[in-house]
DNA sequence: ATTATACTCAACCAATTGGTTGCGCAACCT
DNA sequence: AGGTTGCGCAACCAATTGGTTGAGTATAAT
């Protein structure tokens, strides 16, 4: 995974279940256990999903209590979708197989 | 990964060398001895790269003679995109920390 | 016909991942 | 004080990943 920050950061969005993570916390800021209780795996794999994505960037962790709410930090997302706007130009303008050939053709 | 099309695409982008190799081919289609050329590791494992890239819908492969060319498919990077937008407004108009519990109030 | 080129496939390996269970610990509730 | 809740940590496990080497195949060049 080489450790590099956009690897870090496709790497944590590439599970599901840590997006579906990302979308709960889109709507609110929540603890383990509300973020585990939609799926069918125990809060300790919940645990380690939120520790990927904190290393990722991707939420911040509190503590109030015993409680330790979650919440999205979208500054990654952010540099993620920047890297890709850079092949932006590659799926605009039906720019595909021929049309790629043509330009770079004419270039 | 759970193989669903997302996580496909963010687990290939998630590796520097598979991102290399995507902004290879961004400039001009290439042979796998002409994409592994740049890179300290066998031909093999660049062939296994490319196998990741193309199950994630990311190229295209064609045969010249002994050659297997390999181009860019840039749809799966606007999925990514188009997925990652949804999560626009947290990144935009320093939507962060205070601001998002402001915002979560007046709703 | 032989040899070289450009690959793929298969077996292997160490490291990582995504899950488990069991335990510990801190903070709250009685 | 004792129990419950919320969570992290550690050990373990099977599957996957990213790399290797070795062998095989197809096309091209001599």
């Amino acid at each position: 995974m080489a450790s590099d920050q956009l690897s870090t950061i496709f790497a944590a969005l590439a599970d599901p279940t840590r997006r579906a993570i990302l979308a709960q916390l889109a709507e609110r800021e929540a603890t383990v256990n509300e973020l585990a209780e939609p799926f069918p795996i125990s809060m300790q794999a919940i645990s380690k999903h939120l520790r990927v994505l904190e290393r990722a960037g991707l939420i911040e962790r509190s503590r109030m209590a015993q409680l330790r709410p979650s919440r999205l930090r979208a500054a990654p997302l952010k540099d993620a979708v920047e890297w890709l706007q850079t092949y932006r130009r590659f799926w605009t303008r039906s720019f595909d197989r021929l049309d790629q050939r043509l330009r770079a053709g004419k270039d």
